[in-house]
DNA sequence: CCTACTGTGTTCGCTAGCGCACAGAACTTG
DNA sequence: CAAGTTCTGTGCGCTAGCGAACACAGTAGG
């Protein structure tokens, strides 16, 4: 199995990713030293259930999953982290270790901090701090509305959901994932996702060929989505989008 | 409808919540001034979705629900939070509002803290700042284990999870619940929960009439219930326990 | 080019939970 | 005590999703 498709050749830049791209200048300076860019290759795990963190990530062109895996093996996606956010937030909120995995669900690369020097940042109570709590409500509003939506909603719903949301945090409009791969972050029968994405393909909406999919139609799949899509999305906006940007040269 | 018993008799004190308990002298004294006794009837709404919030409440003696109401009515609990935590984190996150209510399961008392004082107090970037944080992790986690759980276990599994989170959070082995109101937190019918409870009193880990259940089995409970209780309260137990307790004379 | 293997399509029986309808029991109110 | 309301119990048909089994089609690798 090919793991991860060729090097990117674009030019790799911290403030490809939106917390890093968000941080004042005085604070990035103490950073930037730091940062250390890292492949992501796809299934890699950042870090593994009550596993102490020795890093933060910030993806940059990679998307990972929040995972939580039961005991019998079953397994649910709570959340999804790309270039708007950060891996690792347990470190900050003062509990080192959290119960869930963090995989990567499509490979790219990220920038990572060693833990220390992000918890130094964060005890300095500044605009950092501030920018990373705000990330975590938006990550919480993400977990709950998953939450509900695993509570109500058909599985042809969430897909949508999953779609548009790695939409979202990718370039592209199409993403390289197998079924059998969506079917373990939904929690969710493989031959469940295979039917739900037959219809979705039917309906023009998308395009699949073994291992990759293309979005086609994106309004369309905005109007098949349930509601939790729009409101993950609206508060993804409103805590995170009103950021101030910092134009890439003014902090390299 | 009897909205809530009559008023307890005992003696009210702001460490009866053990965030405010665990608060150290230097910092309670600022805020004890501004700690404001209020009761908490049964279904009162602490916030509304996207409402911004004037008060953060400590539950004393009630628990409260977070829910979540979707447009079409159907509803899920996400999280509960009795006198081990904190309502309105959204307030010093950063976000100033939330997508979910607040609504009152248990009635009770509570002390509540204007939101100025508490933001106040959370920029000293102090040890209130990092008691909240880790309480908002063992929220988060709370959270999360919703989320699976509304995807892989049976309705009984989850009325067991349900009972003894909120067993947790009180002093009796009581609750003033109907089985209509537990389906809406749960999200399921009310039939769901009719049948649910009834197979729980038949193996005698229950005894419920009419909106009052009494467990008579805890240990019994414990072993129907599915993992996800063990989770939260492992990391409850992890993230707040071992907080510095300070004993009642020693603030008052 | 042949052989593995991996990913996808399809079928079948089964179960949990849903929606609806209604009956009886318990409590409240006049 | 009578009437009305609120809870709980039960039955019924229905559907989404599950689990298992298997056929087939791309793809990879010798």
């Amino acid at each position: 199995m090919r793991l991860w498709s060729s090097p990117i050749p674009t030019a790799h830049s911290p403030t490809q990713n939106h917390l890093l791209a968000a941080t004042p200048a005085a604070d990035y300076q103490r950073l930037s030293a730091h940062l250390e860019l890292v492949p992501m290759p796809l299934g890699e795990a950042l870090y593994e259930s009550g596993g102490r963190l020795q890093h933060v990530y910030f993806p940059t062109t990679s998307i990972v999953s929040l995972l939580y895996v039961l005991e019998d093996g079953a397994s649910a996606e709570i959340a999804v982290v790309g270039n708007e956010g950060i891996l690792g937030i347990a470190l900050f909120m003062g509990g080192e270790t959290t119960p869930s995995r963090a995989v990567v669900q499509s490979a790219g690369f990220g920038y990572r901090l060693k833990a220390q020097i992000l918890k130094q940042e964060f005890n300095r109570a500044g605009p950092v701090m501030h920018l990373l709590l705000r990330y975590t409500q938006a990550l919480i509003t993400q977990m709950t509305q998953t939450a509900v939506c695993n509570r109500h909603h058909s599985v042809e719903q969430q897909l949508c959901r999953w779609l548009l949301l790695s939409l979202d945090r990718l370039s592209s409009d199409a993403l390289t994932m197998t079924q059998e791969l969506i079917a373990n972050m939904l929690g969710v029968r493989r031959e469940g996702v295979t039917e739900a994405a037959g219809n979705l393909q039917r309906l023009g909406l998308i395009r699949y060929t073994r291992g990759r999919i293309e979005v086609l139609d994106r309004p369309g799949l905005e109007k098949a989505v349930c509601e939790c899509y729009a409101v993950v999305k609206k508060e993804d906006d409103r805590l995170l989008v009103d950021f101030p940007r910092i134009p890439v040269q003014a902090v390299v």
